[in-house]
DNA sequence: AACGCTTGAGAAATCGTTTTTGCAAGATCA
DNA sequence: TGATCTTGCAAAAACGATTTCTCAAGCGTT
């Protein structure tokens, strides 16, 4: 009868026993590390690639007080924003052997503390925050880890390391576009006032309008860009020639409203979004002018930061605002008058 | 000087040393195994408690090879997929101390097999893996591995756990609907005709349709929705009385198409989408009605399937496919010639 | 009183690595 | 020719738990 080749995994062990040498000389051979002789290192490095020996990272976590290993607590379950941030997280670390615990709190603490606790337990080297707002509730357990928090897309408290979109410069280009398109009469239409991101994209419109129209506050959705259109109709004031909307959203519900009305776009009135959720943007009729905050970018961003910051080098507390991106497409006149 | 408060992490040896017993007792009345005194292990218990002893999860998976952590391989970038899937995984797991590593691959076989042998590394307990379609591209590495494989959303190969929708039930639910508002011609618009998930829909919209009017095989956008319509005009053929679209998508393009042509959904057509991705369905107007595959459910169902396979329970190779379900909007009519 | 059984707890081995230390043998130097 | 350095490797001690032995004390039985 044959003994059955053995599955088991193979260890350090095995390599050693194999090449004749010592657990401790193979380990400094596959790590070039301490003194070993170039041909014995070169033959346990032979050898080991031969049984296909692959450390067991558990082990070397528990001795080496690393996991190569972070945690992402997200809120954001229907994900247009995690998944992009998450991807560049992950994009920078993966060739660092380090992976990303995802985990969705879905809004629940008793949720957040339980990953929260998971992670802890599971010596992740760090842990990055994110959550669609951020600026009314604030975990309290998070202002008091023994490890490296850094949060992104919403700020965190005061002193510790954010990565933002920069709202106000978003908003910037998108009223720059405006102007370009020869717009003068521009409108904002936005989300809840209690976000903050509609409150900076809000302050920045303000700054860059002339004369500032006071800006639309609703929620986030296409039915506001709907409403928001039909209320302005009914006023019976003059129509805008342009206008900055909160979310590509809000901007496909503005669109559609004005086309119902038989107002074209960018003919009659111009009209840029936030967000660049292509599924949207992409599809409006036109298709939409819109400002990118480059997610992914963030993400690595983010992830290079927590890098830094668990191979020890100090990193400067503080607020990064990354700077957006203007996608053009068609919901913009190219000139005023010319379309 | 004072002696600074030590923040190492408190370790069994302290609750140990704090009892006054040995490392084996405290951990056997931590874990309730073993023979000790009621009184003994109360009282290591409660001092663990009070110095905030936790487990050090590295070494407690060193010891029992079992790490308490999968692998979730997903190659869904945007991630309408993977994040309510992942959601239920999560939800399911965490509860009993499982963590679950995302890893987007981009569709990039590099990216693919780095965090594929990143994972194994880190002895998860199991891969779950998932993608938009599976149909064509099987990475051969995830046949042949060491550990529990569960596919969710596309099948895996033969002799594998799967978890997908019932597509076919999908559509059954979908033509019931259009049955039930007195449709007898009705049309179905769908993706490339290279996915699964648009064949099995359309073979099912054959099977239930009297007089099976050819599908109209297209891809899967808004757009398609818009030309569909537009070449069914052209063609002067009678129109159909109830539509069902492969996806959300195309659903809202064909709805926008026909409003713009003065034909009203549902007074003349009642129409039924796929996906119910609610950024989409609840926006267009009217409301759509559409199949809900239950992604999260799905995503619970394969967190279940892992969990036992980690226990060591045997579990039926084979695919589930789970029920969907419809979700009534406005975009069919209620009765024939009803509205 | 001798024997066995149960209870309670400690000692030591183990998991798979890394890291520190020790120690011969050969090379280099005065 | 000794004294000191370097080289190459092995032995052993971590890392923080779990688990398997072992063993003493207390108890009941004959």
């Amino acid at each position: 009868m044959l003994k059955p080749i053995s599955h088991r995994k193979r260890t350090l062990r095995d390599v050693a026993k194999a090449a004749g040498v010592s657990l401790s000389t193979a380990s400094n051979a596959l790590n070039g590390v301490g003194r070993v002789n170039a041909e014995t290192s070169e033959r346990i490095n032979r050898i080991a690639q031969e049984i296909g020996f692959r450390p067991n990272a558990l082990a070397r976590s528990l001795q080496s007080k690393r996991s190569s290993t972070i945690g992402m607590l997200t809120n954001d379950t229907y994900g247009r924003l995690t998944l992009p941030m998450g991807a560049g997280v992950s994009e920078v670390l993966v060739d660092q052997g380090v992976s990303v615990f995802l985990c969705a709190t879905n809004n629940d603490p008793r949720l957040a503390q339980l990953h929260l606790q998971a992670l802890l337990d599971k010596q992740v080297d760090g842990i990055i925050f994110t959550a669609t707002r951020l600026d009314l509730e604030q975990p309290r357990e998070l202002l008091a880890l023994p490890i490296p928090v850094i949060y992104a897309f919403a700020e965190g408290p005061p002193g510790s390391v954010s990565f933002v979109p920069d709202d106000e410069h978003g908003a910037r280009l998108a009223m720059e576009r405006l102007r370009k398109s020869g717009c003068s009469r521009i409108l904002h239409i936005t989300g809840p006032k209690d976000y903050l991101a509609a409150r900076l994209r809000a302050a920045a419109f303000c700054n860059f309008a002339e004369a500032c129209r006071e800006p639309m506050f609703g929620d986030w959705s296409e039915e506001w860009g709907h409403e928001a259109i039909a209320r302005l109709v009914s006023d019976g004031d003059q129509l805008p020639d342009g206008i900055f909307c909160g979310n590509d959203e809000i901007a496909r519900g503005v669109i559609d409203a004005l086309r119902d009305r038989g107002i074209l776009v960018p003919r009659d009135i111009s009209v840029v979004g936030f967000d660049n959720w292509e599924v949207i943007s992409r599809q409006t009729r036109p298709p939409l002018t819109t400002v990118d905050m480059g997610l992914m970018e963030l993400g690595r961003q983010a992830g290079l930061a927590m890098l830094s910051i668990t191979r020890g080098e100090a990193i400067e507390p503080g607020t990064r605002r990354l700077p957006c991106r203007l996608v053009e497409r068609l919901s913009t006149a190219n000139k005023a008058n010319e379309y």
